[in-house]
DNA sequence: CCATTATATAAGCATACACTTATATAATCA
DNA sequence: TGATTATATAAGTGTATGCTTATATAATGG
């Protein structure tokens, strides 16, 4: 095991803290695999509009994801290029891959990315 | 890259939140390499001994440390045999070696655990 | 047995957090 | 332009968190 010392103490437990909350943990661990909007995460997650926005705006001042605009649609995305990546994509893959609940998405044809 | 799906997304959660405290990470990255006592923590962390007491009564809790008494002292250690400790081991991995805090204290004379 | 040392626990307090409801901003489309 | 859809933000609220001070428990050593 490689020793990586990517982050300090304190960067770190600022990380972790974002991370340790159950909605932002699932929100970052789908977006691992795939871009969504909010709208996608309302419908995945089952919580209200501005609750989701709200967490993925603490993500993203953290830099743990970024935002592309499409029309009238902000879809968020891991950012692979910080100082973080390492940690936090190492922490996501401890847990339960979350690629089927996009699949599921599309199924039900609530997909907002495949329409356009 | 190996996945490695050790523990749900609620536990998860729940252990990230308790890794999310530059108090508590510090504790456990020290206790990594070593076992200690409350008395060495105080010491190395320079807070008050109801705060530290306070933060590895958490990790204890969580079962992310085990506890061993000995004589006056209550020495704390890395829990290695229960299911989040992969996930504790590689967030840890990610941040500066803590050892050298443990030998300077060493150094002063204020170890405990090499004085018996 | 009493003083000392180590640790835990309880109570209090200021701050942070995650949600809610309401409203603002922004893009699309008829 | 006005209605709709998507998202952000602000304000309010109950709860959780991390510290403090004070006290309790437990082991040691004279």
């Amino acid at each position: 095991m490689t020793i990586l010392n990517d982050v300090t103490l304190e960067q770190g437990a600022k990380i972790l803290k974002l991370l340790g909350d159950k909605t932002r943990l699932n929100i970052v661990s789908i977006l691992m695999h795939d871009e969504c909007c909010v709208c996608e995460l309302v419908e995945v997650l089952q919580m209200s509009q501005p609750s989701i926005s709200q967490h993925v705006a603490k993500l993203k001042s953290a830099e743990i994801v970024k935002e592309r605009r499409q029309g009238q649609w902000i879809f968020y995305r891991i950012n692979e290029s910080v100082s973080v990546y390492p940690l936090v994509k190492s922490i996501v893959n401890h847990f339960p891959d979350q690629q089927e609940v996009i699949r599921n998405l599309e199924k039900q044809g609530l997909r907002v990315c495949c329409d356009n």
